[in-house]
DNA sequence: CAATCATGGATAGCAAAGCTATCCAATGCT
DNA sequence: AGCATTGGATAGCTTTGCTATCCATGATTG
């Protein structure tokens, strides 16, 4: 198909598709003339799950650039690529927000040690093991460091809950994960899925509190 | 305190200050004279509240303003504050994301249907009582949306151990709201908890995959 | 009590992100 | 032959969140 075809099938303007193309979010076409490309139905589910990175996922261009780029290095395994492309997600941000003359880094200091200790409670070895680098893990250390340094609570003991939903979310994640055989599939299938439940997740606790929050004080919040 | 320390007790800087309270994310401080204005450590609080919403919840300044405005409008009762608070956090974007010619509001529909039928199955009626147009309702039908217009999984029985695994974070979010005794103190921590520990759920549900992943398949993957 | 300097209000500007609109020559279609 | 379409390049637009500059007023200090 032409680049207009595949802009009303999939509903993106033909001005973005060109965009993306730049960007190097979407393959080039099959040249087949000199002034036409021809795109074919990869190209269009792949316009699709940028669509979604993008407006679901809110994943930045450039990220989602290096998330799919990570997908199909041919000079990777299946693990090195999963493991590229996850880590290329966003994750927050980078520096643990302004903090003044007041808390500064060691409450950052101190988050870590939570964070460590938390990780150790529940016996993730592996994680505990593949460095404090790791997006999740730093993003983990920024969000306590806010906590605490706004005087929330965020001990090893009220962390753990979140921890132990965590572990579920991962089981029922990996669950959906072994239905695809294809390597190809199960790594695109994996990055879909990490982003695109994360709004799943974050709306259906938001209802969850409601309906908790109705069955402790009976009618009233809407939290 | 005047705004200079204001400033550099919070490490924001003077300028950003201004623009906050021109935005109304700041009350005013007291006017001692026609040019100075005198601040106090509840502006501190309210400014360190202000960025962690800001930079660590990514939540957009305007709706930052209607949630603090809800939360000390005198108006209302403590309940209503605390929806309206809640009611007015992000909640991803607004329209189902481009749908071509392709599948559209068929499929928004069926995504509807399936999050009536996850929140029967799980027994959440008062959720569903309180209206198709709550935010994270709408968040839900979405993203479900996406996903099967995406082909990926997310049939009634894929959701469920996520709602199930919502439904125990609400659990612990409100066992920390429990702690609070001033219906003040409560109100602010509902909305900074429910956007604090965002980030650190998904932080832990990254770490839990690369950790669940790592088990199932051994040494390998980043994921 | 005069000189200077900080304060806070208003205004305009800036940077990044994510598109969008215009132009253009080469080519396809009839 | 002649008009429309294609895809590439380039420049512009919009929103968001912040920053920099002015400026009159009033505080401060020798």
């Amino acid at each position: 198909m032409r680049l207009a075809e595949l802009s009303t099938r999939s509903g993106v303007s033909t001005a973005t598709i060109k965009y993306y193309l730049r960007e190097g979010l979407l393959p080039p076409g099959r040249r087949v003339t000199a002034t036409q490309a021809e795109y074919d139905e990869k190209h269009l589910q792949r316009l699709r799950l940028v669509r979604a990175l993008i407006q679901v996922g809110r994943v930045p261009i450039a990220a989602a650039r290096q998330v799919l780029t990570a997908l199909e290095d041919e000079s990777l395994d299946h693990n090195s690529r999963l493991g590229t492309a996850v880590w290329a997600l966003p994750h927050g941000p980078e520096s643990p927000a302004g903090a003044g003359a007041d808390g500064d880094d060691a409450d950052t200091a101190a988050a870590r040690r939570t964070v460590d200790a938390l990780l150790e409670r529940v016996d993730w070895e592996y994680a505990q093991g593949y460095g404090a680098d790791a997006p999740a893990y730093r993003m983990l250390v920024t969000a306590v460091g806010t906590l605490s340094r706004l005087g929330y609570p965020c001990s090893v003991e009220d962390l753990a809950p979140y921890a132990r939903a965590g572990r579920q979310l991962a089981v029922a994640d990996l669950d959906l994960l072994e239905r695809y055989d294809s390597p190809d599939e199960q790594l695109e299938a994996a990055v879909a899925l990490t982003v695109l439940y994360e709004p799943v997740l974050l709306a259906l606790r938001r209802i969850a509190q409601a309906e908790e929050s109705n069955r402790r004080f009976g009618r009233g919040a809407g939290e």
